[in-house]
DNA sequence: GCAAATTAATGATTTATTCAAG
DNA sequence: CTTGAATAAATCATTAATTTGC
């Protein structure tokens, strides 16, 4: 079967890490104009209408709700349930998997911290950087460098070069430079085993 | 009491919403030293190991990866196909590589100096905040980005970037528009060298 | 409404690649 | 060419969510 011409609307990459970005920014129910701002800002990435973007913040919202209720509702069972005793070791031994100390810090409480959500005028701002300066971004830079073997000795640790790079970073930004950039720093996992 | 020590780490809100922050904030493998502190953090919350944030970095990174190339191969359909959804999770049934194209090009990468610019030096200190937040901090605090306790422990003290901005406090994110750029194809992290 | 049966998520392991030293 | 370090990809296994038949 061919296909159907267009059944519904299908969000193209591109539209869909910009609505998040938006919705992460705090939109949530945008009216009118914000969504006939949006859609017209995603219209360039393809075929999109005001409804589409209505429905897709609608629904998201409803299922980040959901997805918060049941994280919620699983903390609570943790908690009624208490204690977690240490469990001896996973089904299969880890080769060099020991945990690390994990510095048992004195720490006071601290109240827990909640991630406000930001003004949906955030949201807005953002809209307007992406209008104006459309997808031209571009960041790269990037780098790596290797630790590992934290788990399994911790110590033996050679780290190389001494940083200090240029590494620039576009900063079209204030504070999180580029965030969805692209990894960075390291880690492993396995150590010495075989042969 | 049937308490059957779960096998696996099991996330506690306030743990996932911390990771989840770190990971939008740009960490993406965390080394030993990261994954200490961030661990010693997220204690604090539930009982969790380092090889639990481990796993959850790789794991996360991978599936956002993963689930970039689906929506681009489904783009990619879209565009052929002139629009109509694939089904969203294939599940594993057939275990054959069936993944999605992405990126044609094995793995190369641009020669950019192989420093350990630590980009996720942001989640970092989001991390500090959240540590420091409510002031009551103690010991970490001041031995955070500075004193570097917890890196001369591992031997890795002797660099120490300069680079730190000033960092604002939040406005969390990047605003990067469009970038679907989370794994670029062509930015790799190793250093080159020619063969 | 409820509990077995399904299905989706995701933590934990294993395997394959890659680059760079010897 | 071989080997080691470090990952990323694949996949295994268990837990959470849904569906389904009473």
């Amino acid at each position: 079967m061919p296909q159907a011409p267009s059944t519904r609307w299908c969000p193209t990459p591109e539209q869909l890490m910009i609505l998040e970005e938006l919705y992460r920014s705090g939109v949530r129910t945008p009216d009118a104009s914000q969504i006939q701002q949006i859609t017209a800002h995603l219209s360039r990435y393809g075929r999109i209408e005001g409804k589409n973007v209505f429905y897709w913040f609608q629904n998201h919202k409803a299922r980040e709700r959901q997805k918060l209720r049941r994280r919620l509702s699983i903390h609570h069972h943790h908690l009624l349930c208490s204690g977690y005793p240490l469990p001896l070791f996973p089904r299969r031994q880890l080769h060099c998997f020991q945990d690390a100390p994990v510095s048992p810090l004195p720490h006071h409480h601290i109240p827990t911290s909640h991630f406000p959500h930001q003004d949906a005028t955030q949201g807005l701002n953002l809209l307007c950087k992406l209008e104006t300066k459309g997808d031209e971004v571009t960041a790269l830079t990037n780098s790596t460098l290797n630790g590992h073997e934290w788990l399994a000795k911790m110590d033996i640790h050679s780290i190389n070069p001494p940083c200090c790079k240029p590494l620039k970073t576009l900063d079209l930004f204030p504070t999180k430079s580029t965030g969805l950039k692209d990894e960075c720093t390291t880690s492993k996992s396995r150590s010495a085993s075989p042969s």
